[in-house]
DNA sequence: GCATATTTTGACTTGTTTTAACCAAAAATA
DNA sequence: TATTTTTGGTTAAAACAAGTCAAAATATGC
């Protein structure tokens, strides 16, 4: 399941503009005036709310206000040109980030993106898989069998990363599909065996590489080094 | 142990909202005037100190001027708009940043990350990265290829440093504008394939320069090299 | 304030990867 | 053994990422 974010704003075009380009990575709920604001919150759960000042019915400073006394969403405010953002940021508000109408799309999509990586502390993963003769570097985007380097695409290589990080799991189509492709692919489920074709191409092209993906017959494929 | 930043600005709101953006990493002190800052610095032994201008007691130039007399604190200066922030930076004073209020807590918290980053590793950090016939000197801010040396532009030398500190590590597009350009970039992500570019003309010019900067296919660069 | 150097952007080209369709082979089922 | 189902291999086209160049924008030094 996506996250959510909220748009608030009443100029449907902007809230149309930011939708396009959040919806690859989010759920994005849409609210044109600030009294259903905390309403809309309560049903959906967002992650993140984008709130305009200038709103109908009830201004969004206000709601700011009324959204930080009741959670811990990370807020970024809409101000257009010259508006007072003094009071915005800081002081009683707290809002986490601004951006100034007009703005760029890609502006407002990059700092969605750094709000989100501090809201949500970095986790941090293992960045290197070993097994016998085998090694996996995310750092390095790179996969060594017997000493001997393998170039992989990024598709190959996440399909990879994803199997050899859960050894003997069988994953489905579905499931690997989800996993690395991502939720808006709406291809067949046979690409899948493509790239595992390829990767295994890949991989046993290695003198002395042993096979690394089995097929589960009727179920989808799975990753185990055996001795 | 978290190492400790003192705020000093009497508007308690700014104090408590820095501190909430800082109190994961770091432990946060808070003074509200002038007078006390000296006292609290030898106490709390601060790695960073956030100093307002506008102090009750005693100016927060003065402060800083002091400040430096003693230590070799990093110090960032908060200033409303429109202040003389000429000053400030450089000369006399010698604060190593300054950010205008009102701002956003997130660009508070990228400036006192850059701050740090450039304040820390000064001590034990290597100034000088070799590599067979290759060696980049930051003081001197200076590359040679071979026994011959290659002028580098800021962000050209910047970009080449980052991914020589961390041979065989991938960098992303991404990454690479968040370290090299700074967090108030919203510009292409192609701007780095164009720095790229021209910084492999200007190494790979070098009669028998072999290459060292790698294009990872749909991830982005990294250095290495290869014997 | 002007001239110069540097950086960024956009249009275009080139090259690689991914996808989707097809058919053959293998495994399960009857 | 024949049939159905599932998987694997191949390939051409589409989609995409990266390279290139030059002009525009920006910053820098005089």
């Amino acid at each position: 399941m996506k996250e959510t974010i909220l748009v608030v704003d009443d100029d449907r075009n902007i809230c149309e503009l930011i939708k396009m380009y959040l919806e690859d990575e989010y759920t994005v709920e849409v609210v044109h005036d600030g009294g259903s604001v905390i309403e809309k919150i309560k049903q959906t759960n967002p992650v993140l709310v984008i709130l305009d000042i200038m709103l109908p019915v009830k201004n969004g400073l206000e709601v700011c206000k009324e959204i930080r006394q009741q959670r811990d969403i990370p807020i970024i405010m809409l101000t257009a040109k010259g508006e007072e953002i003094d009071k915005i940021l800081g002081l009683e508000l707290g809002a986490d980030d601004y951006i100034t109408k007009p703005f760029s799309p890609r502006e407002m999509a990059a700092r969605v993106k750094a709000v989100m990586r501090r809201a949500r502390p970095a986790e941090k993963k293992e960045q290197v898989l070993r097994f016998p003769g085998f090694v996996i570097d995310m750092e390095c985007h790179q996969v060594m069998v017997n000493g001997e380097q393998v170039e992989l695409t990024p598709k190959e290589f996440e399909l990879l990363w994803l199997m050899a990080a859960n050894p003997g799991k069988v994953f489905t189509r579905e499931k690997l599909i989800e996993d690395v492709w991502g939720y808006n692919f709406y291809g067949d489920t046979r690409a899948v065996d493509s790239q595992v074709k390829r990767l295994r191409r890949k991989l046993e092209s290695i003198p002395g590489a042993p096979v690394y993906i089995h097929t589960v017959w009727g179920i989808g494929y799975k990753f185990e080094v055996l001795g």
